[in-house]
DNA sequence: CTTGACAGTGAACGATTGTTCACCATATAA
DNA sequence: TTATATGGTGAACAATCGTTCACTGTCAAG
């Protein structure tokens, strides 16, 4: 057997075990695994499951159980579009991420809106896009927030001086908001989606 | 006990288990769930599991095993901002979420990359955003592509026309690009995220 | 007071879990 | 040739798995 084909052999059984991770909600256990791989014994899969940790595709539990490595991360990573596209063959070994773990830091206090309205286009926000807002922030001059100003809701950026603050709309049609009576902040937009 | 406590119970139990699910990869065992929900019996635990399960917060394998339902989905999606924004009250049994699942529809296929350059301003897309690119999708007219056209890689609007086809940047200081003796097109841009 | 629905305890069940042992075949290196 | 590493089989192990049974309080509705 050539160093080759073990290399494609152990890539299927990666991609086998993606699969399964991915219909199933849960990663296999050693003797489905061994069915996936098509081994007979369960020490195979011992083994292969020891190979696979090293190269972070997935990890054990203290009970032994698998739990997902870089199986988890659904899109891989590439350089910039100048860069050049990296080819079909060499990219198989690159970072992976998952969009979920990358932009949510906190679960719980994260929530995505759906925008309406033009006040932000310049900043690229359309509306139709998908604005994921973090309530656990605290916003800062520069962000753009979620916030409730005099009655209304609106999305805007935020601008503090001093005691001062006022609401800036990333669009030349539209003007600052300077809350009369009350601001309240709802939420800090960490990330937009289309 | 009341009913409001209960609730309150079940919310915490949940929240339990979501914990753990995030924290340790993968879904507890029945024991397990019994340690973190205070129960001594497995039999409480087995009800409980099949009280969760009607709810859709998870499911159970065809072999018994637990797999996450709604608690794999990080987010809870809200309305408009117009709309006004729910308050923390009622926004426990909102749908949920996952970005990875939503935003990717062919795991193996896509890819992200980081956008350098202005030309793609207009449509919302700034320099160091990161696009979602799926490789497998066939490019349409209106589609905006990655492609490597006459040696150089670049991100553009596809316009087709009978034979004709342009690349339009979003970016009135950029010019139209006809390809003069190759158009390799890697990929269609299906999301952007920042 | 009675009834029925909940929520939970405790014990038992066969099946499956991850781990470890001894062993085998093949291929490469000395 | 003889080692030696590699990838695999097969059997055995205690531990844990999910499921099921009979049973106990507690509460609210009749």
């Amino acid at each position: 057997m050539s160093y080759i084909s073990q290399n494609e052999t152990l890539k299927a059984r990666i991609a086998e075990i993606a699969r399964f991770y991915r219909d199933r909600g849960r990663m296999p256990s050693f003797s489905e695994l061994g069915a996936l791989a098509g081994l007979k014994s369960k020490n195979a899969v011992y083994k292969l499951v020891s190979r696979l940790e090293t190269i972070k595709v997935l990890y054990r539990d203290h009970k032994g159980r698998l739990i997902p490595g870089s199986i988890a991360s659904p899109v891989k990573v590439l350089g910039m579009v100048e860069a050049g596209f990296p080819s079909p063959a060499e990219e198989e070994l690159l970072d992976t991420l998952s969009l979920d773990k990358y932009l949510i830091d906190n679960p719980a206090a994260t929530f995505l809106l759906k925008v309406s309205g033009e006040s932000m286009t310049e900043a690229g926000i359309m509306p139709g896009d998908m604005v994921l807002v973090d309530r656990s922030r605290t916003a800062q001059s520069g962000d753009i927030i979620i916030a409730e100003v005099d009655g209304a809701w609106t999305m805007k950026y935020l601008k503090k001086r001093g005691q001062a603050v006022t609401l800036m709309p990333a669009n030349s049609s539209f003007k600052p908001i300077i809350p009369k009576s009350e601001l309240k902040i709802a939420g800090v937009v960490t990330a937009v989606v289309r």
